[in-house]
DNA sequence: AGTGTTTATCGTCAGGCAGACGACTATGAT
DNA sequence: ATCATAGTCGTCTGCCTGACGATAAACACT
């Protein structure tokens, strides 16, 4: 028996990704131009319609592969090399968040190692990788700085939970190795937190609890000097998903 | 300019509730018995449609009032009593999870104190608090116990998220006493964590820990003797949210 | 009145972990 | 050769937690 279609309004629902990276020592994510009305030439989170038949990750998992060629790292088939952490943010179905009809837009985190370039999608004229700091100054999610037009929508909004979904996940699981890519060091490591977390961690103490937390961090026998100094030991990302005890965020 | 309607399939969106509360030592929600089909005479959450120009958190308040009374307590103006936690839990999309039509459900966790007894909605014909373990027997998300029909729909996967989601945060949020009236003792806090993590704490170090964390109990003045023993000092809920450090949900 | 039971509350002690920081190692640059 | 850079191993101290003893204040019996 289908559902009489008067006794509930019509929605659209979208998906949109909070797309966040590692770039030279600062925390960015991805943002588009929005080539049309509204807030048209304004810089937006990616995303678009869910379509028939499919299915919220899969939704996401469509659009991230598209703006950016990222496959989803499965963690039941960790064999892929390029994968991506994706998870499900928050919804946001404010009426009035997209003046056109009402919409609801599922938003979802991806975390993803340094990448070459974005690659613009169908309907954005341009793509780039921003410094979240610089996304949300002038939304009043974070410090005043460049002068640069707020993002699209509640854009600004939902950046700043996936940035912040994102700073104290770190804390307590092993997903900052998300950022990396498939073999890293442990002061590659660090300076990901160092940029999630915008703080200065000390390297003795950092190295000691990363090869200390068993499962966290596997080496790999190989060394890399490309930081320059004294070689240092490669690794792989371990089994261990949850960091217990975690990893403490100095205070402000 | 509205959108081409062509463009995008059209969806039902829906709040349901996963309302949890401490009663007789055990960790309980909210059901309510479907009288419509599908799913008719079997257990389900709470939930409704989300009506026009209704944002998704007021829609889950309507809800979480007309099955159970309660207020949101709303941090802005904690003047209000009988107030209950509530905040999004996570979004469940998947096609097919309704055989009627595409419909996608914003699920959200209230907890609530003890309440004298819950009251059936418009289209309930009933409605009980079950303890969780119950109500995720049969389902796989819980050890296997009383014969119950597995809950409608999807609602087994929500309620285990729920729980989860209220486990966890416990931990490092002072969360816990949103299952408490506006006036308790250590004990009675203590005995809310023990039910909800179905553990049991050294009364000695959890009145250490909750008592010397600072923003986290602000004593009344007033003492009572409602569990036999000793008089036991009232505290309320003070300003704190964040648990720093975070009490340590004990190993398996 | 005394005794037992229950619950609350204060103390003590040992082990683990984090922050601060010294020391040493291995590379490339000048 | 010397310096700068980065990585790695240790040490020490203070804080927090888990385990548990001891005391306090109520009630229920006898």
């Amino acid at each position: 028996m289908p559902y009489d279609p008067s006794a509930f309004p019509p929605f659209a629902v979208t998906v949109d990704l909070v797309v966040l990276t590692v770039r030279r020592h600062s925390l960015c994510a991805l943002a588009v131009r929005r080539g049309e009305s509204p807030f048209q030439g304004r810089w937006a989170l990616p995303g678009g319609f869910v379509r028939d038949g499919e299915d919220l990750a899969q939704a996401a998992a469509r659009e991230l592969a598209e703006e950016t060629g990222l496959c989803v790292h499965d963690p039941a088939a960790p064999t892929q090399d390029n994968g991506a952490h994706l998870e499900q943010l928050a919804t946001y179905g404010d009426p009035g968040r997209d003046p056109r009809m009402r919409v609801v837009s599922v938003a979802h985190l991806a975390l993803a190692p340094d990448l070459p370039a974005p690659r613009a999608g169908g309907d954005a004229s341009n793509a780039r990788w921003a410094p979240v700091e610089e996304l949300l100054a002038q939304s009043g999610y974070g410090h005043a700085g460049e002068a640069v037009a707020p993002l699209a929508f509640d854009h600004a909004q939902i950046l700043a939970d996936g940035v912040e979904r994102a700073r104290s996940k770190i804390e307590y699981s092993s997903l900052a190795t998300a950022f990396c890519p498939p073999e890293f060091t442990v002061g590659e490591l660090r300076r990901v937190y160092e940029a999630v977390w915008s703080v200065a961690l000390d390297p003795r103490n950092f190295h000691r609890k990363v090869t200390g937390t068993p499962g966290f961090l596997v080496p790999t026998g190989g060394t890399t000097t490309r930081q320059g100094g004294r070689p240092a030991q490669l690794f792989r990302a371990g089994g261990a998903t949850l960091l217990n005890p975690p990893m403490l965020r100095p205070e402000v």
